[in-house]
DNA sequence: GCGAAGTTGACAATCATTTTCACCCCCACT
DNA sequence: AGTGGGGGTGAAAATGATTGTCAACTTCGC
């Protein structure tokens, strides 16, 4: 049976809190500033769980970090995520489920499960980078 | 400058013969089974070498293992991987890159990267695992 | 309030990958 | 072919995220 205890309440209130993906080590020092005392195992094991559960959304950072992200949607979806700010945004692509369904089939594979994660620079960011160059270029 | 040495040509021989993503353990026990005196940390250093160059291709295993593939085509591209027998298969999909590039640019994100892998059971294998079925069930 | 069973947390263990560092060997030059 | 030097190598230690361990603790049904 799931209990509902204090470490596991923390973390869900610290995730909804919380926009962007963050990693457990992250989400640790988060709620340990905030005063909560909770063992990194555990957040671990709460986050798998919620993971599990489907409540949140887990994905590998580029160094293999997995970070996690409470969703709207609870329906399958995709990231639109900002590598310099890391803001989130939730994305569906009925044509790229498709897409895949299509070229999976046209290969004869089945059971078809895709990961699809797009990452660039959201317009403050590059409003932030543009005026650098703006800068410098005059 | 980079000195072609015994252990990059034989690394380089090891991802021509194979098919499929490797691990770079998996490709320094292959290389050692086949009487290559190589050191772990010299696969790991020449496979990083020959992601950087863009000659193979890297993707990270649900478990967040770096599994490294040498690919016909040097253009970007995705691959369809059977995750029981790991056959691999190129594909590009122009419309998945449009679509990336739209969605992206109607949030104002730009610089847009993307990961999409698709992953499903190929016929062989689907094959196989339908016989069992047709053997139990009559 | 009681007690059983799920939870916790400090620490050890795991495991892929990286770093270290002293020795090695490829290659341009002679 | 010999030589020098600087990149390359490898064994082992370091790293760092994540998981396992296990005794003590908390929650929840009764």
């Amino acid at each position: 049976m799931q209990r509902m205890t204090r470490q596991r309440t923390a973390v869900a209130d610290a995730l909804s809190t919380v926009e962007d993906f963050r990693s457990a080590q992250q989400l640790h020092e988060l709620l340990r500033d905030q005063g909560h005392g909770i063992g990194l195992a555990t957040v671990y094991r709460t986050l798998q769980a919620l993971a599990e559960a489907g409540v949140v959304d887990v994905l590998r950072t580029a160094d293999g970090e997995s970070v996690y992200r409470r969703c709207e949607r609870r329906e399958h979806h995709h990231h639109l995520v900002c590598r310099t700010c890391g803001a989130t945004v939730e994305i569906d692509g009925p044509a790229v489920e498709s897409w895949a369904d299509r070229i999976a089939a046209s290969h004869g594979f089945t059971d078809i499960t895709h990961t699809v994660e797009l990452f660039g620079t959201c317009a403050a960011c590059a409003a932030a980078s543009g005026q650098d160059d703006v800068a410098t270029g005059g």
